[in-house]
RNA sequence: GCUCCGGUGGUGUAGCCAGGCCAAGCAUAGGGGCCUUUCGAGCCCCAGACCCGGGUUCAAAUCCCGGCCGGAGCACCA
């Protein structure tokens, strides 16, 4: 047994040895332990065994430590995985027999990057566990939603979800079931009925002010002890348009001086007089958030609903709905809101910017919604592996548009064309070349399957033309040898206020300053905007390559030594790009 | 005010619930290098952190107590 511990020990000492040079006890038996819980029970005996051990691979030459780990087969410790911690497992995962998890919008915006969160976190945990998944619309404030909205959302979380399967690896199907909760509200008001014949609920005719205050001061108002008869009447009585809104409402009975605040008979059902985007004036009373979710989840067989933590306090509630219909619970599990540094990403932010002329849209490349975020060229693939990486957790963060873009550069870099733009163009000649110039370029550096591409530069007497940008020229000085990337190698003669004089060189040297270039004969006009904030952008205008003539709206490129770009249209011959980011 | 969460490198965070494979992981920004008839990309390396004080324990980023600082929620909205 001793024997067993002393090789543990060695093992370890080794092992932390090789790696600083010289062991702790402390961390062996941190390890030893943890290869061999049962040891913590004769913790002293094992302490004592290390310290030797750990004292003898010491006192050994590095020689020495060397030959004992190649005969005890230990190798230099690897990094240890760490994906499973950040995705832990589901709480009581093993009481169901099938995990469902949901993910229910309201459809009252076009979703932005907060919603991948809300999205990616139970379809990773449904796929994980070979469960079920599902979109269920949560539309019972017909006030502030849109039919328009539901198509967006449908149509984002879609692409999420695909990417999702692409890059993580999950089973590919977007969600197996989708709901629209607004179809079920016959259904809800019958268990509104119940509570009301049960006496768990009643209709309160107060003042909202007067409800809001009775709440905070933890009062009874006159209506919590009408009879279940009494009740019922004025519950038909909301059903049928003899309230107007903000008239009644229906509140369950439950607490007035409990100390969560939420629990003091909250409302579960109230008039609205507008619309639906759906149902149109067939409707007049919608349950509110904590009736509908608790009742709905329950109903559609959800075991595990996330949401985020703002909704804490709510659980209360919602489990106490629960118990007073005698439905099923489930677990409720919160996380953290993400947030975009220095970007607006709610409704309310970012509509007064649309209105006054700022933005350009709900699709403007400087915001983050999560068509902004396409038109900018962003990913959703890199949206899955930021939100991956962040994982479930229940912190509040805030992602850098930095992040952002490292993640959509790593998802880009090996897959996208790489196409020269000049920016700020100045004209260059270069003089003394033998004949028409051709650059042979690869379509992607590092792809050789991805083809080449021809730029021919005409020359006449001589003397080839080429833009190259501002940055480029203001750089130069006469004498200097560059590059011109693929083309050829030169020297500038003189370096004028608008134009460049160049002198070809025949040979070929790759350890000069390379710069790019666009021939003049052929060269697309592009412009390219970079956003710099949500209120700003920067627009350059400059000459391309011919090849980006065909580019297409929604193409992603390299710009080489600008940056990644995306296609978003096209001005007359003008190519317009959005710099996505360097 | 009440209730609930948090404080980990410059920045954003993982780890904490179940103390020991943590002399603390990842990303970003920074520094250095490599790659080259292709880059501002990529690859490699470096530097840098557990809010403070006390306690429990063989062992504390992790548990307990106190302090300081921050955030969120408190609707007939979700």
């Amino acid at each position: 047994m001793d024997e067993e511990i002393r090789r543990l020990a060695l093992v370890h000492a080794i092992r932390n040895a090789l790696k600083y040079g010289k062991a702790r006890p402390g961390p062996v038996i941190g390890k030893v332990l943890a290869d061999r819980p049962d040891l913590k029970q004769r913790i002293a005996e094992v302490r004592e065994i290390v310290q030797q051990v750990v004292e003898e691979v010491n006192s050994k030459p590095e020689g020495e430590i060397q030959r004992i780990a190649e005969e005890l087969g230990v190798l230099r410790e690897e990094k240890r995985g760490k994906e499973e911690r950040k995705w832990p497992p589901l709480p009581n995962a093993e009481k169901y027999e099938r995990i469902v998890t949901r993910v229910a919008p309201e459809p009252n915006g076009y979703p932005t990057l907060g919603h991948v969160k809300g999205l990616m976190v139970p379809f990773v945990y449904a796929r994980r566990y070979g469960g079920e998944f599902h979109l269920r619309f949560e539309d019972t404030n017909p006030r502030v939603e849109r039919l328009e909205f539901y198509d967006a959302i449908r149509e984002e979380f879609l692409s999420i979800t695909e990417a999702a399967e692409r890059v993580l690896g999950l089973a590919p199907g977007r969600w197996d079931r989708e709901i629209v909760e607004s179809d079920h509200l016959p259904e809800l008001y019958g268990y509104a009925e119940q509570l009301i014949r049960q006496g768990d609920a009643y209709v309160c005719t107060c003042p909202a002010r007067e409800v809001r205050l009775n709440r905070a001061r933890g009062r009874e108002c006159p209506h919590r002890s009408q009879s279940v008869e009494e009740n019922l009447e004025l519950w038909h009585g909301m059903l049928e348009g003899r309230f107007g809104e903000g008239e009644a409402h229906l509140r369950l009975k439950t607490d007035m001086r409990h100390p969560n605040l939420t629990m003091r008979d909250p409302g579960i059902f109230r008039i609205i007089e507008h619309p639906h985007p759906i149902h149109g004036d067939r409707y007049r009373v919608y349950p509110n958030y904590d009736f509908a979710v608790s009742v709905m989840d329950s109903l559609t067989g959800v075991t595990h609903a996330f949401r985020s933590k703002e909704f804490e306090p709510h659980v209360d509630v919602q489990r106490a709905i629960l118990e007073k219909l005698g439905l099923r619970q489930y677990e409720m599990i919160q996380f953290g809101r993400i947030t975009v540094e220095g970007l607006p990403l709610s409704k309310r932010h970012i509509r007064p910017l649309i209105s006054a002329g700022i933005l350009w849209g709900w699709d403007d490349p400087r915001i983050p919604t999560l068509k902004g975020l396409k038109r900018r060229g962003i990913t959703p693939e890199a949206l899955v592996l930021l939100m991956y990486d962040m994982g479930p957790s229940k912190v509040d963060a805030t992602v850098t548009m930095d992040a952002i873009a490292a993640y959509n550069r790593k998802w880009l870099d090996p897959r996208v064309p790489r196409y020269m733009f000049v920016a700020d163009p100045i004209k260059a000649e270069i003089e003394g070349v033998p004949g028409d110039l051709v650059a042979e370029v690869r379509v992607h550096p590092d792809r050789p399957e991805m083809g080449t591409r021809r730029i021919e530069v005409p020359a006449s007497d001589g003397v080839a033309r080429v833009y190259v940008s501002w940055s480029d020229h203001r750089s130069l000085e006469p004498g200097q040898e560059i590059r011109l990337r693929g083309l050829a190698n030169v020297r500038v003669r003189s370096v004028m206020p608008d134009g460049l004089a160049l002198t070809y060189l025949p040979e070929v040297r790759t350890d000069v300053k390379i710069i790019h270039w666009a021939p003049v004969e052929g060269a697309v006009p592009a412009v390219a905007i970079s956003p710099t904030s949500a209120y700003s952008f920067e627009s350059m205008g400059g000459f391309g390559e011919p090849a980006m003539s065909e580019l297409r709206e929604g193409d992603l490129v390299q710009l080489i030594r600008f940056g990644f770009a995306r296609v978003d249209g096209r001005d007359g011959e003008t190519v317009r790009l959005i710099r996505s980011h360097g």
